[in-house]
DNA sequence: TGCATATAGTTCGCCATTCAAACTAATAAT
DNA sequence: ATTATTAGTTTGAATGGCGAACTATATGCA
């Protein structure tokens, strides 16, 4: 059915966008980048990573995220490290106030998740989670 | 089921990271910049706007908006136009050209919701769709 | 093995983007 | 009427991002 699919499209969309703008207004209020607390959100949920890995997923060169890497580990949020087998490789990963501040940012998702599906049934909770899943392995 | 909320959650970031960074290399391959493409999305979704309005929904002052619309109207993708009511207010509006592309672009967001959902069943995605429509509401 | 090629990250010069503040014009409030 | 508020523009300063040149390490292959 073309018309339903496309009804998805966009409703998938309008989330998106609202969710862009609920994360800049967010960001706007707690003193840091936007770019540097979405380099926390990263890190906090994949965990350390490689300079080039983090680079794709941010969407920017290996060049502008060595800067930023530098400013954030000024600012003490992340901190370099060897990687174990590839010594060109660096990883990259949350210091401890960067793992507080990923807490922080998260528990206004959390409560930001819980807001939107507050008409929601466990059930449907549970199913919306089996939605995501899915499609997150598809991507 | 304070854990199941977790795993709704990061389900959620997880998909929004990763349809930004599809965004981004989709744009990346265009020649329009990134802002550019956000605003005929925007305007291709929901239709002729005032400046504020838009520039809340991008996440920028209006007056870097501004500079933005300019180079837009020279691009000859978007235009401006009076406001009925209130004089202080302009509306901008997507021209011809810039209604082309929002519809080309939102082809690659089909084909990408398309690509996601293909294992879904005709239920399921009716269902998907239900949810996401009741989150919009709420947001 | 040894040499060519590829990959990871850094540095740096240049251009594009963004913000904040000052300003104009129109509207709303008292 | 006067004052306060709101919409949009302009501009100077700061920031962000790209791409090319460079260093160091790893991989491919004759």
């Amino acid at each position: 059915m073309k018309n339903q699919d496309d009804h998805l499209n966009h409703a998938i969309i309008e989330f998106y966008e609202k969710l862009s703008s609920w994360e800049m207004a967010v960001v706007k209020d707690n003193g840091f980048s936007l770019p540097q607390v979405h380099t926390v959100e990263i890190l906090g949920l994949n965990g350390p990573m490689r300079m080039k890995e983090l680079a794709e997923k941010i969407g920017v060169t290996t060049g502008t995220l060595t800067v930023q890497i530098d400013k954030m580990v000024k600012a003490e949020l992340v901190q370099r490290r060897a990687h174990e087998t590839d010594r060109r490789s660096i990883l990259v990963e949350l210091t401890e106030s960067g793992q507080v501040m990923f807490e922080e940012h998260d528990k206004l998702h959390m409560q930001l998740t819980a807001d939107l599906t507050i008409q929601f049934t466990e059930a449907e909770r549970a199913q919306m989670l089996d939605f995501f899943k899915r499609i997150n392995k598809e991507f």
